[in-house]
DNA sequence: TGGAGATCGTGAAACGTTTCATTCCACGAG
DNA sequence: CTCGTGGAATGAAACGTTTCACGATCTCCA
């Protein structure tokens, strides 16, 4: 197979505990002795076997990440935050993609536990796994990403989405829309209950109650295609919409679509804001007002917050960190 | 530290070759013996080190997948073909992000050398890189996603471009549209000069003479903004324009806003057509026809291919893969 | 001249598995 | 009663590193 260090001792005539060192410390061995080591590596392609290093060493300088949509530029953008921090801090990170699948998620935890990474961020399928707490129970340092423990067994770092439904919802009422009509997915979603709570806080404060207010349209699915057939069903009905709320920017883009199809203009006939801030949010045949989350930074939060429990596991306490969203107008509700 | 195989050995009172079977080989331990050795494993809360079993093993049972951009659903469409594959025959992915940038893919390729992993799929930043040729010539076999070998020293898998650009011109030709405009990223990129060839093709079977039928607007950034830009100001200048292909999705979704917004209707006034068939490209305010690329089968294939080099790599011959994209005709061209 | 440091290099142990030749044991056939 | 057979478990070697206590050599100064 592949070279050892012994191959490389031996064609540079020395011990392989001085090789090591010409790896390692390089500081430690002389100025020639390196360089005929070095030489004879390149000359036999010695690539070290981080196998053997790591399982001498005990512990290795690496992270998982596990996230639930790689599709979903959420998670993207967090995984590049977690990159970043974990680079400057001399960490790999092991990115694995759960697909919202338990079973997935569950033997990419095994396979982590089994590499011994230092520890794990995670957006789980569902808060409150036995496989979570297990991994946890055994040492591993563990943070929730976009997700909560109650329980605060852990750090976690999330995004606050009740203050972005009120965001959403305050723009529209300072709009001069009393009525709003919110699309969105499934309620039993934390995101989604959270930002129609948050809707409705705004209305309360605006003085209207949101029972009568507020026109909840709840689909199954978040995206486009779901969004469009709701919005024309509904404009088919009457033309009492003034002004949209979207749990998501994919859904709002649906409600866009329906409008200028049905030839309702955007903004002067119908507002809508959207959730997200997908990229591609501002480049919508109407750009799009929407919600932004600070994605970057929940990923570089919650790499922070590992790495520091894995550095100082004594001392450490356990943090619940909420960022607050914020609202991009745009000419969809520019009005 | 963690639980050794030795410290379960001991528990359940057997040797540790005894756990290493129930672990690797159950059938050849005694059903008893088996029960008592599981019950430690738990108890103990056992993990087993998978740097140590490499290490002995001498050998993963790893791929290693570098694509230049998570963000780009293209390569996660890929990615996830495979991991399908993978999955069926037993190899796990190890997922890498070379955001397009020599540096990282270096390291990364460094990183999976170490790892010793058995193969590694990669869309290079530049074909010909010196790190990944003295990869392969130190025996991991290498497969190339996306692009070519023109030294046929490895397997690749693709899709052909000039097809695809022809597919596309082809259709604007037979819809009566003798003027094309293309808004393209850099020519310097081969996928576009491909697609620009293909379309080059296509108009010189109609009987037209390339050079004056089609007018090329070169930019260099291939996204939604540059691409509305150019066309507003395109547009600004006289009303020729009937038909427009771009080199991907997020152009023609750029067009498509600004001719919306000068007052054109799509596809009356003008008709468009892209290149990838994005997920969203069916969901647009004007749903898109667009030129799309078989991506889970690219991965597929490619998975596939160097899991055959990895187990017979005494017969395996080196294969260059092409497959054809499709068009696909929605509304956009729907006239 | 001798001795104290400093500077470099050595060699063996250890990390946690898997493998495989060996031993152990029970049982049935002769 | 012996022998052979085969299933089950054992124990030591090996994988490629890193570490660390220990030598060897050299330098410098009393």
């Amino acid at each position: 197979m592949s070279p050892s260090i012994k191959d490389v001792a031996e064609r540079a005539g020395v011990s392989v505990g001085t090789v090591s060192n010409v790896l390692n410390h390089p500081e430690r061995v002389a100025e020639s002795t390196r360089a005929t080591v070095l030489a004879a590596i390149s000359a036999l392609g010695f690539v070290r076997n981080s196998s053997a290093a790591q399982l001498r060493a005990g512990t290795s300088r690496s992270l998982g990440l596990i996230v639930l949509d790689l599709a979903n530029p959420f998670f993207h953008e967090v995984a590049r935050g977690v990159e970043q921090v974990a680079d400057e801090l001399g960490y790999a990170v092991v990115l694995c993609n759960s697909d919202d699948q338990t079973a997935r998620e569950n033997r990419y935890l095994q396979v982590l536990e089994e590499q011994r990474v230092r520890g794990v961020l995670i957006t789980p399928v569902e808060v409150g796994s036995e496989r979570l707490d297990a991994l946890r129970r055994r040492g591993t340092p563990t943070v929730l990403v976009d997700r909560h423990d109650p329980r605060v067994n852990c750090c976690s770092v999330a995004v606050d989405d009740v203050v972005g439904g009120e965001l959403a919802g305050a723009h529209l009422l300072s709009l001069g829309h009393a009525r709003i009509l919110h699309v969105t997915g499934p309620l039993s979603l934390r995101q989604c209950a959270d930002r129609l709570a948050g809707l409705r806080r705004a209305v309360a404060a605006a003085g209207h109650d949101p029972d009568t207010a507020i026109e909840v349209i709840e689909e199954r699915a978040m995206n486009a295609r779901t969004a469009y057939d709701a919005a024309r069903a509904r404009f088919a009905r009457d033309d009492e919409v003034g002004a949209v709320f979207c749990a998501n920017d994919l859904m709002a883009l649906g409600v866009l679509r329906a409008a200028l199809s049905s030839g309702r203009r955007v903004p002067e006939d119908l507002a809508i804001v959207g959730y997200d801030d997908i990229e591609f949010a501002a480049d919508a045949a109407v750009p799009l007002t929407s919600i932004r989350q600070p994605t970057q930074q929940i990923g570089r939060a919650a790499a922070q917050l590992l790495v520091e429990e894995c550095d100082h596991p004594r001392t450490h306490a356990h943090q619940q960190v909420m960022f607050k969203p914020e609202l991009v107008v745009r000419e969809s509700t520019a009005g």
